[in-house]
DNA sequence: CGGTAGAATATTTTT
DNA sequence: TATTCTACCG
């Protein structure tokens, strides 16, 4: 899919500003690259310039935002150095980078080098133990919800230290009801740490921290890493942007590469005003701009820049295309999603099987449950399609539940791996059993591993049967330790033989079981070949799964693209379609409230709409299935801003076939008509930023308009009152300016 | 303790 | 709708 781009790029000759970015080498460097600038191109020629000129490979760091990238640029670095030493760059993603670096500096942050890696749902799932083991109302408490505000919080650099002295948010937790959040918070970063595991969040905060408290640590990473790049600056969050400023300190050639209009990852953290600060917090920054876009048509850069001009934050650019003028933009209104999936696929359709490859199409969609809709449509036409995304591979239970045991024979502290397979195959422990051992294990401050092998054992009430289970277990466990050293391929084998995963999944007849196996087949292939390579222990099989969890389709079949807007990031296709334009789906609901969120989701669709260089079709559908029942819905706010002199605006087609949609018309009609009724409620006269008067509350400015469940309601800041949310309906107020 | 049926909940996005 | 969680009975 980037070929297409590398080709085009390889035969055009560097732009003024493209080599002026890459030969500066010295200092703190910003270079801001739109859509389809040949940033890659940039990175690589700039790493290979450095090592050009003299320097080692060893020192520089370059960091990516996926370990794929990082891949492919050391690939292009050598091609272009021809120097065997590029293998030495540090390069890779920060996770995965600074993973490396506790490893070799673990016994100074309390940890040992094998620890292991907590993904999002080991770190929900204990979260929901803890939440559980307090005895707090769930309904308030929801595991989800604590986890991502834990995670902000790290990602913030609010440990839970700091979290105590924070009067704020400490006061934030008690208005809405979770005045215990706090005790949760550091319950789970204790349970992490006597576990020796990390979470994604740790890597970094941890790295900052040993960073902070050893300065002799950090000035040896300052001495080592004299040049240091970073690719997509405007998704990084505080945590990444501390630990850079303190390894740049010292020799201050820290290269930051990235488009603010493109940052698009904020719900994990990503602070985009560390792109847009870049300048204020270092000195001397030498800036590039890459604003010629090579990719695309006129039409569509110039379609992009209509709509990005509506977001306030940001670094002034002009991009800009030499390509072709192009095809204007289609823009298609449908019925149903069902209707939007059937003819984007007669779309294509037509197009493959005149002058196009099925490679050339990607659809592109907000949520990764709107791919339902598109495959039917493709399906029905015999169009080969691939799903990019979902649920990877690594994250299938079947697999999951292997990974555990490998985990633990790594890392026997590994509770939640413990926690996951003591009973699976089910041998007897159940969870009262585990409840009770867990009891002893907090009694006695140590891990669940730690108990079940030694006598505190003998101290918990359990029948004789029971402890007997437990005593079998532990010694299948030691024997599963014993290959540690073994080869990966063996020690799996071992694993799924000896605990009965595989004769389970055999004897049982439910049909699902067979894809299980067949994954499981896949494991061991891919353990197989990993087995083949330098460094092949186990922990660092673990580690490469637990980072880098993209498996590479090996056939080079054709087919059409479906993916997340997300995961377009960085790629470009020929024909894009961008579906499911509707407010409430894109944007989200939960952005449309808010501003900042809103700017986001506009970025979003302007990566979007940037990933195509040929043509770009936007939809939307005025029904919807969603949650299992049809929501009328309303075409996006971003439609209504797009420039439309770049648009080429498609009824939809009248003799359509409705009759084979199977939707209940009935429910349909009822659904729009209650709709109406309440848009006449709507006051049209009101704007955020307008001043209003309260009969109660007195003066107020409008901060928001949320009219996402129905009804209109505003947001007020009072000067007296704080903020208040009013239904407009009902609310007494005037209009001042 | 184990299995299952029915409830509850979710749809943003992921290293 | 699809998935995951909880409560209850055997």
């Amino acid at each position: 899919m980037s070929n297409n781009h590398s080709n085009q790029i390889k035969s055009q000759t560097l732009n003024s500003q493209q080599i002026a970015a890459i030969q500066c080498t010295e200092g703190p460097v910003m270079i801001i690259a739109g859509p389809g600038s040949g940033k890659t191109r940039v990175i690589t020629e700039r790493i290979a310039h450095l090592m050009k000129i003299g320097v080692n490979a060893e020192n520089i760091l370059a960091l990516t935002f996926t370990n794929k990238a990082a891949k492919e640029m050391v690939k292009r670095i050598h091609d272009i150095t021809n120097n065997h030493t590029t293998f030495e760059i540090w390069m890779g993603t920060f996770h995965s980078i600074f993973a490396r670096i506790l490893r070799a500096e673990a016994a100074t942050i309390g940890h040992t080098s094998n620890f292991t890696i907590y993904d999002n749902e080991d770190s929900v799932k204990l979260v929901r133990q803890i939440i559980n083991d307090f005895n707090l109302d769930k309904e308030f408490y929801d595991a989800k919800y604590i986890f991502s505000r834990i995670s902000f919080m790290k990602n913030n650099l609010l440990g839970p230290i700091k979290y105590e002295k924070h009067l704020e948010l400490l006061e934030e937790d008690n208005r809405k009801n979770k005045p215990e959040f706090l005790k949760i918070y550091t319950k789970y970063c204790m349970l992490c740490q006597q576990s020796n595991c990390l979470d994604f969040d740790d890597l970094l905060i941890k790295t900052n921290e040993l960073f902070l408290q050893h300065p002799q640590i950090l000035q040896s990473y300052q001495n080592q890493f004299q040049y240091i790049l970073i690719d997509e600056y405007q998704d990084t969050n505080k945590a990444q942007d501390s630990i850079i400023k303190q390894i740049g300190f010292k020799h201050q050639n820290v290269c930051v590469v990235g488009d603010d209009s493109q940052s698009i990852y904020s719900f994990r953290g990503a602070n985009i005003n560390n792109i847009l600060n870049f300048k204020k917090v270092y000195t001397n920054v030498k800036e590039f701009k890459l604003e010629r876009n090579y990719r695309s048509t006129q039409n569509i850069v110039n379609v992009a820049n209509s709509l990005i001009a509506y977001n306030k934050h940001k670094i002034e650019k002009t991009i800009f295309s030499e390509n072709q003028v192009g095809e204007k933009i289609n823009l298609i209104e449908f019925k149903n999603g069902r209707e939007e999936g059937d003819k984007i696929a007669l779309i294509i359709g037509n197009l493959i099987t005149t002058h196009t490859k099925k490679s050339d199409h990607a659809i592109l969609y907000r949520t990764n449950s709107q791919s339902k809709m598109i495959e039917d449509g493709l399906r029905k036409r015999g169009i080969d399609y691939k799903i990019f995304g979902g649920l990877s591979f690594y994250q299938r239970k079947e697999i999951k539940d292997i990974m555990a045991y490998l985990k633990l024979i790594v890392n026997h502290n590994d509770t939640q791996a413990l926690i996951r397979i003591i009973n699976y195959p089910t041998r007897g422990i159940g969870t009262t059993t585990i409840n009770k051992i867990r009891d002893k294990a907090e009694e006695e401050n140590k891990t669940i591993w730690e108990t079940i092998d030694s006598t505190h054992l003998d101290n918990i009430k359990i029948t004789s049967a029971t402890k007997n289970k437990i005593l079998e277990f532990k010694n299948m466990l030691k024997e599963l330790f014993e290959c540690i050293n073994h080869n990966i391929f063996d020690t799996i084998e071992q694993v799924s033989e000896k605990t009965g995963i595989i004769s389970k999944l055999k004897n049982d007849p439910n049909p699902e079981n067979h894809n299980r196996l067949e994954n499981i087949g896949e494991l061991f292939n891919s353990a197989k070949l990993f087995s083949m390579k330098k460094n092949s222990s186990l922990i660092n099989f673990i580690n490469e799964i637990s980072l880098d969890e993209q498996v590479e389709s090996k056939n080079n079949k054709e087919y059409i693209s479906l993916m997340t807007i997300h995961q377009s990031k960085g790629l470009e296709y020929p024909y894009v379609y961008i579906v499911g334009l509707e407010n409430g789906l894109f944007p989200s609901q939960k952005s449309m409230k808010q501003q900042i969120l809103l700017e986001e989701e506009r970025r979003l669709l302007y990566v979007a709409i940037t990933r195509g260089a040929q043509k770009v079709t936007l939809s939307y559908a005025l029904n919807r299935f969603r949650f299992g029942s049809i929501t009328q819905a309303e075409k996006s706010l971003f439609l209504d801003e797009i420039n439309y002199l770049f648009v080429n605006k498609l009824r939809k087609q009248k003799n359509y076939n409705t009759s084979k949609l199977k939707i209940p018309v009935i429910n349909n009609q009822r659904l729009i008509k209650i709709k109406k009724d309440e848009r006449e409620n709507y006051r049209k006269d009101i704007k955020i930023g307008l001043i209003i008067t309260h009969n109660i509350f007195g003066k107020g400015e409008i901060i928001n308009i949320d009219i996402s469940d129905g009804n209109q309601k505003i947001t007020v800041n009072f000067i007296d009152y704080g903020t208040k949310i009013l239904l407009t309906k009902f609310a007494k107020f005037k209009i001042i300016t």
